[in-house]
DNA sequence: CATGAATGAGTTTTCATTCAT
DNA sequence: CATGAATGAAAACTCATTCAT
């Protein structure tokens, strides 16, 4: 791994995702983040190209652990129903313990730099992106089964995840309670959207 | 002549929602709402007390549309299904027509302006938000039929119209095709989540 | 008098000395004068020049206004002590009774307006001048009678308004009371500061 | 090195010095400031809060150095005239000599900021003032000593030091010449006005 | 490598003045 | 004459970025 670990990276990485995810994007400024870092305001430059790419990096990182997360409980074995239901319960309870890194994903996806982000995903060369090809592999082999319903995978995606996203918000800005039992019956739910 | 219409105050209010879809709130500086209005940057703050107080009143007309909107479809006499089938293609239909409302509405509702605005109207007194207690009594209303699950209002709100939002937003950036058929296979896909 | 009396300059002189005397000179829009005087912002222009005509207007009707004063007490048949003690004691009690215009005064005097008029008024061919003449006329009446001190008019000047002024302030400001004894005794310093 | 002495900010401040005695506060946008600074506008920034925080530096390093040379000159041996004589002929001079911070002072100590200034000074838990209760106890020593009249401090504040602000204005601008001499019968009239 | 003082372009906002009605 | 909506130049202030140390 050449991407030898660094400390002061890390601290700003943390630093800019703990203070993004409360005061928004330009609410932050750089120097704001270096100081929380506890690190100078040029030391962000050495490691980011700008804030614009520090930001990215925050949502790569972001994605590479919400992939992971996927990767870890995804078991091939396990029936479609099963797989789906771990899935949502895993990623919701991900974004309920980590309010932050929600809050922050919440905002990079809803903004210019989100809609550029994932308009290079989809129509750029997107050579290697195996936590989505997972998800659409999942999607395309219930609707072979005829377990799903024939529908493109974008809207499939829209359907289980949309509601999943929407309830975390309202959980993490204290608008709804949720207890476990609630949590399986909103991904129940969430499955039902796309099940046949 | 009520509500005196004023040209002015329109051409300011359809430009910075136009600047502000595409390039987000801080991207948008009043100047280039103005220019685009062909109006001076001083005409703005005869209108509107501060930026913000812009950016919330182009939230509040959307709203005021939208709920409109609802009103004039609902139907009571309609069986429960039908409303809710109608909603959420009339709804859809909207965002995909006038995708400009879409996006700012989308960047309003996860910036800090739609939290503070989302918390005051759950916590605060509100006392008449008439589009919303449709939509409420709509959903108590199938909950006392037994023809929708029993979960709290706001998750049943989510998980109808999570899907439609990223949907709505798929089709705006141009990531997938939707035709008449597709929509309303993808509202019954929300009626799916939520009936019993 | 060919100045005809006008209604609304009047009304705007009067506001903008009760607007400028509380909030300044850089505090006061023209705006809010206008709002005040119950005129058009436009009217304004329709009797000054602009807002800086308008504020040395203000300051020349002040001015006219305390020579009148100091024309009507001054009695040539009173002794010179006489004279000098009425002239302050009626000055000192204008400023009390009108504590806008002196708090106008006192503005305009020190900022670069005051300057430019104080300027012009020694420096420029002052064709008539009269109320400054009076004093003026007083001071070499006082020097001739070895009654005051032979001093330059200015310094005596200095010496017997210098004080009315700094105490007028610290009463209209609060900071100190002022019953008519002390007043009295007040006037008798500055006298002492002069006289022989 | 303490009070780590830093050019840029003694440049900001010798800048707006001069600059507000020239142009007031009002004609001294901070980039004139800057630019006569040789930095850039946001380093006033860091060294000052706001334009205002600017200002209240400028007029407590001022009133600073006034009541330094105050407490130089104060020798609680001489006699009490003797102390009254050389404090006023100190303050003519240095006024004199720094004609710049005299108009300052002037400027400050009649707009807003020096009445809550001063407001604060006379109303607030005035902690410690060295300066002025200096000045307090020579006047009340004086009326202790029966050599001063019997009257608030304030007043004698008022009598003594009004001329002597007036003569420095006038001489600053101009419009009287002052040897030597005539700044000791100056201030010789000043002690007249107070003293018994 | 790390720093943080310095920068100045860019932002929001104000307000004296104009001019069509 | 009177108006007040419209204007845009100018002001205070911020902050991403640079670079000398």
């Amino acid at each position: 791994m050449q991407e030898s670990y660094c400390e002061k990276k890390e601290a700003i990485l943390a630093s800019a995702m703990e203070l993004i995810a409360e005061h928004g994007f330009h609410g932050t400024p750089t120097s704001m983040i270096a100081e929380k870092a506890g690190v100078g305001t040029g030391t962000i430059y050495r490691y980011f190209e700008s804030k614009d790419e520090l930001i990215y990096a925050l949502h790569k990182e972001l994605e590479r652990k919400i992939k992971k997360l996927i990767l870890d409980r995804y078991n091939p074995n396990d029936p479609l129903r099963v797989r789906f239901m771990l899935l949502g319960k895993v990623i919701l309870r991900y974004f309920i313990d980590n309010p932050n890194e929600f809050r922050f994903l919440e905002q990079f996806v809803y903004s210019p730099y989100g809609i550029a982000c994932r308009r290079e995903k989809i129509f750029g060369n997107n050579n290697q992106d195996n936590g989505n090809d997972i998800l659409k592999e999942l999607f395309n082999e219930g609707i072979a089964q005829q377990v799903i319903r024939e529908m493109p995978v974008a809207i499939l995606h829209s359907l289980f995840f949309g509601p999943i996203m929407s309830v975390a918000r309202d959980r993490i800005l204290g608008f709804i309670e949720l207890d476990e039992a609630m949590i399986t019956r909103t991904i129940e739910s969430c499955w039902n959207a796309v099940k046949l």
